[in-house]
DNA sequence: GTGAAAGCGCTAACAC
DNA sequence: GTGTTAGCGCTTTCAC
């Protein structure tokens, strides 16, 4: 078994809890017992129980970041940046998979809610109630969406947005689609309304597919809609399924960009290698990631601390998978 | 602040160890009884606090999974599979990424070891003395390393490596070259030991590259080398290497395959989409995080359970990144 | 500066 | 079938 903090007192001869200010209040104790105590502890391999301690004081200093699907490029850099973060403010970062499944999600909040100070809840899938109500059981900070009174990070998916069809108008297309991501993502629903404004303000038909699954296959499913509407430019709603949409394009003998042109959404990594590279909206996922653990160790040292909600700026990425309109 | 035991106790009135029956051994209480806890508890919004019941019965029914870093697209599907394993098992993985950095290996096996009843440590960067320490402090069940006496989960490298070897021998080629990959991982080193073995034994040279970064950015940095040292047949440490190894051989007008034939190792999902697309060793991640999340719960249940060793079979895919040798 | 004692939320003998 | 008690490893008053 691993040595606890009596057989440290044990050893150096002194009372527990002057082994437990050694470690959690140093100035509290003698140097030279806090030498002895820590060098028995060091000989004993003790380390102190987080569990623990975090009984009496409430305090984890664990973090928990729960992601619709770690498979999908866009979440690794906003993990990484979040775990970088955290251990530089002594916190430790457990993530988890919902594999894009709103029930899992639910039971991973409630799972990690006891083991965390709080949570960051990314690009979740359940609806508003629900994160309402598990709000008021764990300390929770959001990733792309919106709930009133809670905390949150989000991107400016309508300038974004509207930043696409722009871009796609400048380039002479006039029948659009959008391709639909899950139904239940708030960045699926604000891209599909600034989609749909931003063309009905430049006089452009916008037709909208899907639901599809955010990635290859769901892109992939997209194309025989595409094709059967005419639609000249597309943008979709991540660029997994924009990759996968240029692809099985590709399969059925149109071309991208010379017959159709495609955007996605992210930039994730693959993007930029493949070919044609692929034009896209740039999230600034890492720096949401550390703002999203700011605004949770902020929230837990401090429950009153403000429930501020930050808006980032993302960025159009012209590649190759866009060009003119073909003259019809 | 959340319902206790004690709440629901109170409002149900009973004592506190009926209510924890009735969720820990409800067939030890009176099942009108433990009607009205439950629905006590469901009113209160009670749930048993997974860390203090941890306490008393040494189990935390949670595991944990290090791997190097989270956005190499080979883990994914690693975590996943291990993920919904366990769930159904009713336990809780919590996943941490270590950036390939060895001293954050080993810091975050310590933060988890107290938190979990075991961790999974996947393509471990640490040393094997270090490995063996750190067994001693936490149930470890390895992935991609071998460790005297600990369980582990391996792929068939040797056997993987000499695949690709005799494919590009087939092909005509007879200047190979090895893109390695980080000194502390085993399967480089197993890579490495094989494709010499094996060039040695069919007479064909190969010059051993490396080390390099195992991403993209790593492959880039070899380039140059492959061109230097004239081999006409590379195989990477991983795919990503590989990919970003084609990528800045195209740059420097050096065509794949036709001048020089490129191989990944592990199949991952970029890999079937880029072009030209990438011949590589598929490994069965899957499979190996549901076997290792098996052998821990084992492990876990029984201490003195079998430190079995499995070696999972590898499989060549050939696509496009390698063909004939020129004729010189 | 250090020890004693209570308690965090829960489980596990042991009584009754 | 249910209550009592002790205790998991630790922190935190409160004394001295």
């Amino acid at each position: 078994m691993a040595a606890t903090i009596r057989d440290v007192a044990q050893v150096t001869g002194v009372h527990i809890s002057t082994v437990s200010r050694s470690f959690s209040a140093p100035h509290l104790v003698n140097e030279a017992t806090r030498g002895r105590v820590l060098a028995a502890a060091a000989r004993l391999g003790y380390r102190p129980n987080r569990a623990a301690r975090a009984l009496t004081t409430g305090r984890t200093y664990n973090i928990g970041l729960i992601v619709a699907n770690i498979a999908n490029p866009y979440f690794p850099p906003l993990i990484k940046a979040a775990q970088a973060h955290a251990r530089e403010r002594d916190y430790h970062v457990f993530v988890a998979d919902t594999d894009e499944d709103p029930a899992v999600e639910e039971e991973l909040v409630h799972a990690l809610a006891k083991q965390v100070d709080g949570v960051v809840l990314a690009s979740p899938r359940v609806g508003n109630r629900l994160i309402e109500q598990l709000a008021r059981s764990v300390t929770l900070v959001l990733v792309n969406r919106r709930v009133e009174g809670l905390p949150a990070v989000l991107m400016d998916m309508r300038g974004g947005t509207r930043q696409v069809i722009e871009h796609l108008a400048r380039l002479g297309h006039t029948r659009l689609a959008f391709a639909g991501g899950p139904p239940g993502a708030w960045t699926n629903r604000e891209m599909r309304r600034a989609a749909a404004a931003s063309a009905r303000a430049m006089g452009l038909t916008l037709e909208v597919l899907g639901p599809h699954h955010p990635t290859e296959n769901g892109g992939a499913a997209a194309a025989e809609e595409v094709v059967r509407t005419g639609a000249t430019g597309v943008t979709c709603y991540n660029d997994l399924m924009a990759l996968g949409l240029a692809e099985r394009l590709g399969e059925l003998g149109v071309r991208v960009p010379e017959d159709v042109s495609v955007v996605g959404v992210d930039d994730i990594s693959p993007s930029r290698h493949t070919r044609p590279k692929l034009t896209t909206l740039a999230m600034p996922t890492a720096a949401a990631g550390r703002l999203a653990v700011d605004m949770l160790l902020q929230l837990a040292g401090d429950p009153d601390a403000s429930n501020a909600t930050a808006t980032l700026d993302v960025a159009l990425v012209v590649r190759d998978s866009t060009g003119p309109a073909r003259r019809s």
